[in-house]
DNA sequence: CGAGACATGTAAATAGTTACATGATTCA
DNA sequence: TGAATCATGTAACTATTTACATGTCTCG
């Protein structure tokens, strides 16, 4: 059977729903603390696809209220885990890799070395931040015992070290040639 | 002073033209073979894009026919090369990174090693293909005693090994288990 | 002469951000 | 009591992709 094509916030949110019932709001939560660091997602994306996910049957809306503060979670129903696992388990090329930073540096490149390594600096700040970012979240990503999360946590450790690295090392080049 | 906010498509624009007139054609082929590992454009925003910037002061076209081929460059006005220069020369921080490929390794990797070695392998081949097409590139880039491009480039290539071979040690480790 | 590169654009749809609005609960 | 967090949503805007339409030139 076929699905629905999915936008790359549909797959976000049938993979967090993947691990249980969320609601709109812990999902942003989890998105923020997770895959944010390749992939982050509004609450103006969040709340209309869950609601489109319902209509189209790959998510169940139940009412949860804790206390007087009015909550909706949603479940995967059968059909969107099948979806989910069409998503993960099956080939599909969308891969197409955004990074601003680098655009930056790299036109700054052209602009002479004062500029370019402001560029460099700026990257490496952000990636710098990141990694402590990152790490921080360390203690919470293998807890249940999957593995899964910690993996692309420890990907997305190295790939910030890289880049940083490379800023460093890139700048220390400029620095010296001055 | 101060410039109107650059979308991420201007930018690419302004810098692409920071080197010499060009049409949109041009420049979409230029990022195709250059920016577009860390940020592509289309047509359907280049054409309007350009007519914005021309709008805005910050290039002007001048038809340039080739033959009967009709033909429309832009070049960086003052203005435009100011903006420029803003953009590259200050800080700012727009850094949001996509990578659709992780978002799925993440999800894949909690849905069962077969699958995680499939989304793995598919990521991995997603960036050994990317390398080829950036080694192809490397002549071109440092043409011209520019240097920025090809530093650019290396940058580009130590991403994208550093990205397949994760991918690679993830999988044999997987492999291993089963 | 046909294929492929050169060249420009638009329309429609989809995607995504930002700012706003509202209100409850918890904890210091 | 006030701040932070929990909770949901919409409207307006901006961004981006895709498919389409059109025509020229060059090279084999």
């Amino acid at each position: 059977m076929r699905y629905m094509e999915l936008s790359a916030t549909a797959k976000v949110i049938l993979g967090m729903l993947g691990s249980g019932p969320k609601s709109g709001y812990d999902i942003k939560s989890i998105t923020d603390r997770s895959t944010r660091f390749f992939w982050a997602a509004s609450y103006g994306q969040i709340y209309p696809e869950l609601k489109r996910l319902a209509e189209a049957g790959l998510a169940e809306p139940t009412s949860d209220p804790q206390g007087g503060r009015q909550r909706t979670t949603y479940a995967l129903t059968a059909a969107g885990r099948d979806a989910l696992e069409a998503w993960t388990g099956s080939p599909g090329i969308h891969h197409e890799l955004r990074d601003e930073g680098s655009l930056k540096v790299f036109f700054a490149s052209l602009a002479g070395e004062e500029v370019f390594a402001q560029a460099l600096r700026e990257k490496r700040d952000f990636h710098q931040a990141e990694l402590g970012r990152l790490r921080e979240i360390i203690p919470f990503a293998d807890q249940a015992g999957r593995k899964g999360p910690s993996d692309v946590l420890e990907y997305g450790i190295g790939l910030h070290e890289f880049a940083s690295n490379w800023c460093s090392d890139k700048l220390k080049e400029v620095e010296r040639e001055t």
